[in-house]
DNA sequence: CTTGACCTTGTCGCGACGTCAACGTTTCTA
DNA sequence: TAGAAACGTTGACGTCGCGACAAGGTCAAG
């Protein structure tokens, strides 16, 4: 046989056939005076115990180890191995086959996919609402409109869904309505004016409380009581290093004034 | 921020940020004066989608599409194409555990890993005979045992299992106990005089014969017909190419007696 | 003699980064 | 104040199982 026919045979191609000699799996026969390879069937039973332990999944080196060594042992013990792996991967198929059906099936329930944009349904209303008042509203968006929709929409993503979609919701029972949300603007303006101030501007209290007040005593009592240990600034090294950035993304007056605002609802709270 | 926070806040490696902007889908920040990137929330919101769609399993060249066209309609084909291909991917990976658990489960039933040496029992139980017959008989084994050895191996790795091993089967019930297999090996002698010979040497005949009467006429009833058609050569060019090979690594002589031997046995077939 | 189907060796490419290398910056500590 | 540890920068190579191509040599048939 040439190698033509021996990859035919076995159903492979003749570059596998001389990549496995390449990784001395299958030895290289002796050649023809033109220097073709000349194989026999021993060949063809090795190449087809190789490509039947390769179609299990092993690696061409583990073939190889298997092949040495013969013992059978290690055979067994690479099986195992084996199909401890392939559990994983079937689990974690399964598991985003699973995510994509709900992304799928949210998608058809209310078009959008929450893989773009807007996360949830919660948030895209929150959004629907906050476009709605900017067009209201004179003048420009304020810059920190734009800031807290990022905001937001990075809880969604980063944090587990469930808990990022309470908080959505919660937000936006806080400023339900437009009369509610237009007051949130207004603080946003105020927080604007904070941009370039120093952390201990007078303003910095007035709006403090300002925001406090947009949040409803309802709201601020079914908040993560985990939320009041922001203000003291002791999740800041700890934790997952997102309130870090949260305030890193501010102005300093800014991220002073949301500071005292998150005191002020946790004395609130209590 | 630096990207080693953005990282860590996203859960993923700095390299992989930096290969994101390599590609082109993460925009590169502003830099800091030493050069390092300044990332804000809107690149950690960029991040983490980049993330669930990875996740999900597109690859990065889709992600840029999903990103770019940013329309929602082509996301979703993505996606639906994407679970088609994980279901492929479930079912291969389904198949490849059923016959690990098979073959796990034939090893403890029966010490001996069907993957390697001999595949089946039944094949294993024919070496064992093969094994004791030459063990009892003057002189080295016949070159011709270990090619057949070799041709049952081949057979039953590359058929389907549930014929391989009624071929087996057959071959273990024609050479049942000490006195058949010693016939057999008799024959085997024969051939290997074979080795040297013309096709038309006259004693290709007598051992055609010697060799079909090794067979007794239960088995030949149970053969698979299409043997038949072996003996006129009709098979050689068509099918899978094996009795091409068979044939080819036989000496011609031996070839010739084989074919007319096949050719016997189709008569005391009809 | 050409054509086309085979064979030879050798090298690059893929996908999503990991992992040096060789170097500069920042920050903590003795 | 020096040095070490821990960051950052760019760039290039390694992974795995071959596929694809280059640039030829060999062989049977028309």
């Amino acid at each position: 046989m040439r190698i033509g026919e021996l990859a035919a045979l076995a159903g492979v191609s003749t570059r596998a056939v001389r990549h496995y000699h390449h990784l001395g799996l299958l030895p290289e026969p002796a050649r023809r005076a033109n220097g073709y390879r000349e194989y026999g069937l021993r060949d063809a039973v090795a190449l087809a115990r190789i490509r039947r332990l390769t179609e299990l999944g092993l690696g061409l080196e583990e073939v190889r180890d298997v092949l040495a060594d013969d013992a059978g042992r290690e055979l067994r013990e690479v099986l195992v191995e084996l199909d401890e792996d392939l559990a994983r991967q079937e689990a974690a198929i399964g598991v985003r086959r699973e995510r994509l059906a709900a992304l799928l099936r949210q998608a058809e329930e209310h078009g959008g996919l929450p893989a773009e944009g807007p996360v949830s349904r919660e948030l895209a209303a929150l959004y629907g609402e906050m476009a709605r008042t900017a067009a209201a509203r004179p003048g420009p968006e304020p810059a920190m409109a734009a800031k807290e929709r990022e905001v937001l929409a990075l809880i969604e993503t980063m944090a587990e869904p469930e808990a990022g979609q309470r908080m959505t919701g919660l937000l936006g029972q806080a400023a339900e309505g437009p009369a509610a949300m237009a007051r949130v603007y207004e603080v946003y303006e105020l927080l604007d004016e904070l941009v370039a101030a120093e952390p201990d501007d007078p303003r910095v209290a007035r709006v403090a409380r300002a925001l406090s007040d947009c949040i409803p005593d309802a709201v601020v009592a079914e908040m993560d009581p985990r939320a009041w240990q922001v203000a003291s600034g002791e999740t800041e090294e700890g934790a997952d290093g997102f309130m870090a950035a949260f305030f890193a993304d501010f102005a300093p007056a800014q991220a002073a004034a949301v500071r005292r605002a998150i005191g002020l609802l946790a004395e609130r709270a209590r």
